[in-house]
RNA sequence: GCCCAGGUAGCUCAGUUGGUAGAGCAGAGGACUGAAAAUCCUCGUGUCGGCGGUUCGAUUCCGUCCCUGGGCA
């Protein structure tokens, strides 16, 4: 049997999971979430996630894994992910990855560095600096002084990463530079990149998103934010952020369209600028899905 | 018809006490070491509404015309 990996990417709204599912069924496959916001319950709407009815079709992991209130990052991903990938070859069936996180995809496949992880002592500890008036050029300055390399790599505004590479300082006294990759080559994998062109994907992202508000975006967020603070992570992701506005009387449901729009089409933008420079990477246009599918079987079976 | 306020980058606008102009957004490219649908980096010549005038020099001042809002008739 085969143990290469399947993994069906592209931007956002292109048919990965459409495309996975049918493949699972013709090939006897189990699907494999690698998107951020679809590991989330109750985020249904806004992350465009498999119904209910679909995902009864063919066996799909690691969607509604976890609520919105608790922790969960690339390195947790990768754990769960490698043990349901394990046991989805002990059963003899192909495991097909479909997303679009592809942070979550690069440490299933190349892994991370064993360097220590999300540590709230230390994070506390640098927000509090970070909030001062010139606390962030204050913290930049601190990281390239413990470590140069990433001082230069890492720009004063990337607030996010000046503040990991912190929190590694502090807990491991070691700077986050000197942890290297693991050696190891990337697990093989056939990956397979559905495309359009970006006048037909720009069409499709802004009638996705017109979709998900008529569908009850705005109704489904309210629900949430019953059950969970306004502040849990993926409240602040496309569609939700906007939505949560909305709910909060901040924003008009115009503006809020136009907004999730515009953050769609950028997000789109990163994948494929990511997608690009991806290693072994099989474009396949996404216009015909019948044509895609054909497509994409050929290639499949080619590898078995 | 009269009175105001405007007409500057694809869009929304800022600005030049007269020396041919710059932000945000969009768009393009890129980065990505436990927040990743996040976070961030790079890229800006456009008859400054038209035509005249003043001036060494006008997008900036003056005149006039056109257009768009709002008000008065």
């Amino acid at each position: 049997m085969s143990q290469t990996l399947l993994v069906i990417a592209g931007p956002t709204g292109t048919g990965k999971s459409e495309l996975a599912l049918r493949l699972a069924q013709t090939i006897g496959g189990e699907v494999v979430n690698f998107d951020s916001v679809q590991v989330y319950r109750g985020f249904d709407i806004g992350s465009a996630k498999p119904s209910l009815q679909q995902r009864s079709l063919v066996p799909h992991h690691l969607f509604d894994i976890v609520d919105a209130d608790e922790e969960f990052n690339a390195a947790n991903y990768a754990h769960a992910a490698n043990a349901i990938i394990g046991a989805i070859h002990a059963r003899g069936h192909r495991a097909i990855l479909a997303g679009g996180t592809f942070f979550y995809l690069r440490a299933l496949l190349a892994g991370l560095p064993e360097m220590p992880g999300r540590n709230d002592e230390a994070r506390t500890r640098i927000k509090r600096i970070a909030t001062r008036a010139r606390g962030p050029i204050w913290l930049h300055r601190w990281l390239s002084k413990i470590d140069p390399q990433s001082g230069r790599k890492i720009a004063p505004a990337d607030r996010q990463r000046v503040e990991r590479a912190l929190e590694v300082w502090l807990t491991s006294g070691r700077p986050i530079s000197s942890w290297e990759r693991p050696v190891t080559d990337e697990r093989p994998a056939l990956k397979l990149a559905l495309t359009l062109d970006r006048q037909r994907l720009g069409a499709m992202l802004d009638a996705r998103v017109d979709a998900m508000f008529r569908d009850g975006l705005i109704e489904e967020t309210r629900v949430l934010l019953e059950r969970y603070p306004a502040t849990a992570r993926p409240f602040g992701t496309i569609g939700y952020r906007e939505a949560v506005a909305v709910v909060q009387d901040a924003m008009t449901l115009a503006d809020a369209i136009a907004e999730a729009k515009r953050r769609t089409r950028a997000y789109a933008k990163r994948q494929l600028t990511w997608l690009r420079s991806e290693r072994n990477v099989q474009w396949l246009d996404a216009a015909d899905r019948e044509q895609t599918f054909r497509a994409a079987l050929r290639l499949v079976e080619g590898t078995n």
